[in-house]
DNA sequence: GACTTATATAAGCATTTAATTATATACTGA
DNA sequence: TCAGTATATAATTAAATGCTTATATAAGTC
């Protein structure tokens, strides 16, 4: 019962990190494809302080991992977490990325990384 | 693009609701059986007003619908919501309301409702 | 090493949130 | 109509949240 309480807090804490417009589309995109900060930031009109921020609790809760090759930090959706499988299934009900990706594609802002 | 955006703030809306302990598992409640709020009130250590105030925003948000019967007002899972199918899928990720269920039920606070 | 770019962290601040207490409303039954 | 029970609302407050600006760290280039 403590248990059970104690996966409730767990599962309402994921969901809370979800529950922001932001970060919610941040993990829609990365649903997608893995990007940097710098390519986030194509996407939304907040500053890149901001955005750190939001990944760094996304991260904090194990949802997501990154990985820096050169100056870049690359973030993308961590297949080992436990609400992995919860956050699939909740992306699956949010507004469709493509419009965002063609935004980062198209400024491409980290051109110079050999990916 | 204006409207995903909208829908993506709306969907957040909704998590965000979800991402609250005390709603998280008064829905996963309702999702089993419609209590009323006293009975609710024999699941969590808060003061009634606390519980009435949740329900306010999930009834506000649309996820919930009440009715009256006599002095007592029920509370249930909305399936007209545009998020029903969401909220259902999300329910079944989160730990087993029985335990809450049984504690309601031998409390029997609105023993004497005709139901 | 100096300069630039990418990202993270820290500090401060305004807003939001969830709880509490007090009070109001709605219904029931004597 | 009065008393009791169930629920809602209002006002207040403490804590949490998300943003901004300023600064630090890390890597790349010359």
């Amino acid at each position: 019962m403590p248990q059970l309480a104690m996966e409730m807090e767990a599962t309402a804490r994921v969901l809370k990190l979800l529950g922001d417009p932001t970060r919610l589309t941040i993990l829609a995109i990365l649903h997608k494809r893995e990007c940097c900060v710098c390519e986030l930031m194509e996407v939304f009109s907040s500053s890149q302080p901001a955005i750190s921020q939001h990944l760094r609790k996304l991260k904090d809760a194990g949802l997501l991992q990154e990985e820096r090759r050169g100056q870049w930090v690359y973030y993308s959706l961590r297949p080992q977490s436990e609400y992995y499988s919860l956050l699939q299934t909740i992306l699956s009900y949010v507004p469709d990325q493509d419009e965002n990706i063609r935004k980062i594609e198209e400024a491409n802002p980290a051109s110079r990384c050999g990916c």
